[in-house]
DNA sequence: TAAAGTAGTTTATATTATAAACCAAATGAA
DNA sequence: TTCATTTGGTTTATAATATAAACTACTTTA
């Protein structure tokens, strides 16, 4: 079959967009991440929770002074499966 | 925003199978994009109606001896969704 | 003539994405 | 002080989607 079976986990467009940036960085927090993405928060808890069930990211939270703070960090189980998703969305795109 | 909308009717795993096939022949026909993707024939039917429906496709219906045939073939307003999809999931691809 | 195959379409269901509503604490203005 | 607003989220409800299963109609083959 000329077309891989597509990560469904990956190919949501919040979600891979919360792991592209991840891959990217040492790590980032909730109020980036959305800032980032254009998302709401209420759809960036739901997908983070997602990512991390998976095991595709870690997920740390503290409180910095007396604020809530959630730290996302890709692991390398969540590195493998976004390369793993581009490999294969890629023979989708060029024909 | 860093990342682009992915156009939602782009963004399915079969459509976009449908489409990465018909950008780069003049046409194809039911049976034959249902073996080059793998999907069920009423799952591609869904999918076809719904490109149809966009006017990313055309679809035409006839019969062959006895068989009916239903050919497939993209648009112009299909190809440049196409390229457009690929301009913009490439963000997410390349962090 | 009964069973199986071809080429699909329609319908039902399970999953998803997403927004709306909510919560608790902190801050700001009157 | 007290009431509204902001911050940083989570939970819940709903609408949309993908997909398989069931079905139709006709043809071929045993």
């Amino acid at each position: 079959m000329p077309f891989e079976a597509l990560d469904p986990l990956l190919h949501s467009q919040l979600r891979l967009a919360v792991m592209s940036l991840l891959i990217s960085v040492e790590s980032a927090d909730f109020v980036y991440i959305k800032e980032q993405t254009g998302a709401t928060a209420g759809n960036l808890s739901v997908q983070i929770d997602k990512l991390s069930s998976a095991g595709y990211i870690s997920v740390e939270k503290k409180f910095e002074g007396k604020k809530p703070k959630t730290t996302c960090k890709i692991t390398q189980t969540g590195v493998d499966a976004f390369e793993n998703y581009v490999k294969n969305i890629q023979q989708y795109l060029k024909p």
